[in-house]
DNA sequence: AGAAGGGTTGTTACAGTATAACATCTCATC
DNA sequence: GATGAGATGTTATACTGTAACAACCCTTCT
């Protein structure tokens, strides 16, 4: 599973890469990547690894900046919608796409499998259509040690479905 | 795949069933399920939703117990380590193990794969090793619509797995 | 009985994560 | 130059979770 790397790399050209992608990306899709969002995505691809919104934050302020959390919710909010970056719920935070360069446009529905390491907070993202045995035996094979696995799908029950008043923003 | 329902049951009798079960369970393993665990389980039992911590203490407050955070968390801790419930990370909150019928003692951990609706906030939970795309297809035929998957594994990387001193040489 | 110790709960205060609401700015279009 | 949509600035606040220490309840040992 080539697709699950801790091993080093070549970060400055990965980093270019993502931004390039993400530009393109943008451009395809008629959205305005501004110099806030540009800069939250490049914070993302610099850290490598899970960031939260506050950490972020304390970067731009070093950056002399004096930003307030809305204004990074609001980035990371857009980077989400475009699939330029994903949440790891197990850590309130953060992480940018490790895929991008994989995927042509219009891929941004990819389903993450994250490995997380709760030490430094590292992420790797694995792709493929993983069983969840798979996905640990996989981590196993790297020497990441799987401690804890979360599978979890978010949507409307068969209910709440039918009820108009959930159909709010339904796909 | 029949352990996806969110079908009707009989709700008095899956209560009396797990709570027996927890007790059982506790008893073998000596773990004390005092009257602050036992109500907190209790309460998510009959909730067959997800709960947040802040719900539950609402229920407890009702009850006329003035209870504070910490003590809530502290049965949750409880019950998590015990493998009665489950953390619904997408949602910050809590739900009991709906599988505790289908499994003995020993069975604590067992991964649990979620259904969340996000307007009515039931859960469902699904049994089985299955690929993501199999959860989204098993969901799909129990007339749940998938909006949004995720897949984490929460461990040690191979580099924080020999030295846990090096906690930013992820790079 | 009295002392010691582990585990549970009570209580206060605070840290960390996220959003509501409204003001301002910018830029394209009319 | 007026209008309107999208982006950002600003203030305040809601929601989620924990640290730290005190009190309590048992069991065990002296
Ligand atoms: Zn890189
Ligand atoms: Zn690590
Ligand atoms: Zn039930
Ligand atoms: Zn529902």
């Amino acid at each position: 599973m080539s697709a699950i790397g801790f091993e080093r790399h070549d970060h400055a050209g990965c980093i270019d890469d993502a931004m390039r992608q993400a530009e393109s990306r943008c451009k395809a899709d008629k959205l305005q990547f501004t110099p806030m969002r540009r800069r939250v995505f490049e914070i993302l691809l610099e850290a490598h690894r899970a960031f939260g919104a506050y950490d972020i934050l304390e970067v731009l302020v070093q950056d002399g900046h004096a930003a307030q959390p809305p204004t990074v919710y609001r980035a990371l909010d857009f980077l989400l919608k475009a699939g330029l970056i994903h949440r790891i719920e197990r850590l309130n935070a953060y992480a940018a796409c490790a895929l991008l360069d994989e995927h042509g446009h219009g891929a941004h529905d990819h389903v993450p499998a994250f490995l997380i390491c709760r030490h430094c907070r590292s992420v790797a993202e694995a792709e493929g259509d993983l069983t969840i045995s798979g996905l640990a035996e996989a981590a196993a094979a790297t020497g990441f040690l799987v401690e804890r696995q979360v599978v979890e799908a978010e949507g409307l029950c068969p209910a709440c479905r039918k009820d108009p008043a959930a159909a709010e923003v339904a796909a």
